[in-house]
Order: C-alpha cells, then structure tokens, then sequence
DNA sequence: GCTAGAATTCAAGGTTTTCTGAAAACTGAA
DNA sequence: TTCAGTTTTCAGAAAACCTTGAATTCTAGC
C-alpha cells in the first residue's frame, strides 16, 4: 500500500468505532474503496495483516450495510469483492442502514409506548416529551425517504442552494395564495 | 420509574453504542428527557443504580455534546440537571456534535492527502475516489450548517415538501432561465 | 457425486471500554 | 478561612467486544 492509501485505510480503521462499525471492518472498506480492482479474501487479509477469518466476518458486516458487490472471474473459485460506483449511491446505502438500524427501533419503542393503556397520568409529562421526539423523528425519516428518491442532480441543487431554499418557500406560499385567493 | 419511563430509558441504553455513546450515557440522558423537573447527580445514580462517579462521568460527556444544561437551587449546594427545550434544539445539537467529531476529522483527513505533494502516478485511482468522497462530503457538510439556520417554521415546511421540493426547483430555473433570457 | 480449494463458524484468548469505590479536589456559606 | 457537602479523578475490577486458528461446511469444476 503506497503511504497515501495507507493513512485513509488507518483513519477509517480509527473512525470506525464513532461510525458504528468496527476498526477492521473501517479498513477492510477503506481498501476496497481506494482499490481499482475487486480484491479476494486473501489479498485482503494480507494487505491488512489480518486473519482471513476475520477477513470473512468483516466482509459478511459490509454486506448487510449493502455496501460491497460481489464479483467472480472466470477459473478462479475466489469470491472478489468491490464498493458500489459512485459516492452518492454510498451515501444512500449508509443512510439506509443507519436509519434502519439507528432509528426505526426507537420510533417502534415510541409508537408502542404512546399507544399504551395503562399510562397513567403521573406519566403525562414524560409521554408528551416522548410524543415530541416522535413526531420530529417521524418526519425527519420520512424525509430522508423521500430526498432518496431525487435524482443526483436535484440533490445536488437543492444542496447547493442552501438556506436559499427558504426565498424559494416563500415564493411557493405566495403563488399557492395568490391562486387560490386566500391571501390577507 | 414507571413503566413506560423505564423502556424508554432501558431503550436509550441498548441504542447508546449504535448512537455512538455509551449505555450509561444513554439511559441518564433519557431520563432526564422525561423528567419533568431538573435532577441532581444522587437522584440519577439511584433511579438507574449506578455509581455516583458514573453519573458524574456521564454528564461530563453529556454536556461536550451540549445536551444538558446545569441549573441551581437557593439554598442547595447540589448541581441539577435539565435538557434542552425543544426536541428541534436537540435535534440540532446532536447534528452539530455527530458533524464534529463523524465527519470533521475526515474532511481533514482527505484534505491533506489530496494535497500531498509525493502522491505517484500509481496512486491515480486512489487519489480520484478520495477526490470524489471529498467533495460530496463537504457539500453535504455545507448543506447541513445552512439548514441549521432556517427557523424551524421553514425547516417544518420543507421536511412536509418531501420529494415535491423537486418540482419547486424546477420552477426556479425556469423563473431565472426567463429573466436572464437564457432559455433553450 | 467427488474433491480440493474456498468460505464460514466457533470457542478460547486478547484487547478495549466501561464501571466502581476510595481518595483527592473543589466550593458555597458561615 | 474553615469545613461539610459535593464533584471529580483514577487505578483496578468487570464487562463487552474483537481476533484468531482449528474444525466444519460449502461449492465450482471436473
């Protein structure tokens, strides 16, 4: 590994534990990310110094993220591994799995807590917190949905735009207005 | 702790390594989401039977995320404690201190490795994904301050937009694309 | 269907992180 | 300034997590 490719495989090794993931599965990614063509299992556990067991185990982790594909070449037995094309579908898968994983458990707990009969109204003031948190997860996850469905280049305006976006609403509610004659 | 509090704080506490804290971390910021009045460091150790220096520990770190906020009693010289006011400013700083210490050491990472002056030919390929995780990254990073400045009216009004925002940027061009006369 | 090579599982050992109680440091009121 | 009550620190114990090699299971190609 040149020193380059060797300090951004380091450095997702050590971010791994902030992200969620751990060091060796942080490296093992970083690798294949940096790498122009699909590695083996092997070539893995020797570029890492790592156990090809835990090669294994680590490259099961990126699958569930949905964040490798799997690739064979012809004659050899070897399962080669590769990262998705391009940084946006990346992005997509990471924030996939992360909702999946760090918020649908806690807008479930939410949901059934809420609809529990037997609180009683010494609990009143934790449940409307607790109906607080769930609104605002709710929507915020029903956004990150529907923004998935937008194409790159309209991410890419709308991100560009900024707290611009803000002129654009006001636009809107003063056309919707003026049309439908509700205004002042 | 009744019923509903104690899953809401246990929840709080599973979650905590997934949410890149600890569980101890979790289950006192959890209870004193719900609790209604401000606690001292005594009341959270015994409602969740841990250490007085857990406690401790775990509020420290609480308030590097700004999540709490210390009040007082006349006449009491024990600290106690509360959390932000609205689920919104939560929201907010969970954003800004997950940015900070996910995403920020990163961008630093990259940032310094794309401007090495030794990278090889060699290194092309490398040099060209980490270009590209660059520059998304730090436009996402961008997008995020600025959506922080929005009131939260706006913010509301954009999450309810979903995906049809799309249509609204549409209008836009077409709008600037008609004053500039710049159109097909 | 065999088989050699590849992938996976798993118990044991190692490492890191978290938690605790005891001791030290701090602080508000007298 | 003193001191009793409070908070913080820290070394060691406990728990959680990660890694490994040996054994097992799987499978592509014959």
């Amino acid at each position: 590994m040149s020193p380059v490719v060797e300090s951004f495989v380091a450095h997702f090794g050590e971010m791994g534990s902030r992200w969620g993931i751990n060091r060796t599965v942080g490296q093992v990614y970083a690798l294949l990310l940096v790498s122009e063509s699909p590695l083996n299992a092997e070539d893995i556990g020797d570029a890492l110094g790592i156990s090809r067991s835990n090669v294994s185990i680590s490259l099961k982790e990126l699958e569930a993220w949905q964040l490798v594909k799997l690739t064979r070449k012809p004659g050899d037995r070897r399962e080669y591994y590769g990262t998705l094309g391009s940084v946006w579908d990346i992005f997509k898968a990471v924030a996939a799995e992360r909702r999946r994983r760090e918020v649908e458990p806690t807008l479930t707990m939410l949901r059934q807590a809420l609809l529990d009969p037997s609180a009683a109204e010494s609990e009143r003031y934790a449940l409307a917190r607790m109906r607080e948190m769930y609104e605002l997860a709710e929507l915020a996850n029903n956004w990150f949905d529907e923004l998935q469905r937008l194409s790159p280049e309209s991410m890419l305006q709308l991100m560009s735009l900024g707290s611009k976006v803000q002129k654009l609403l006001v636009l809107k509610d003063r056309t919707v207005a003026a049309l439908t004659g509700t205004d002042g």
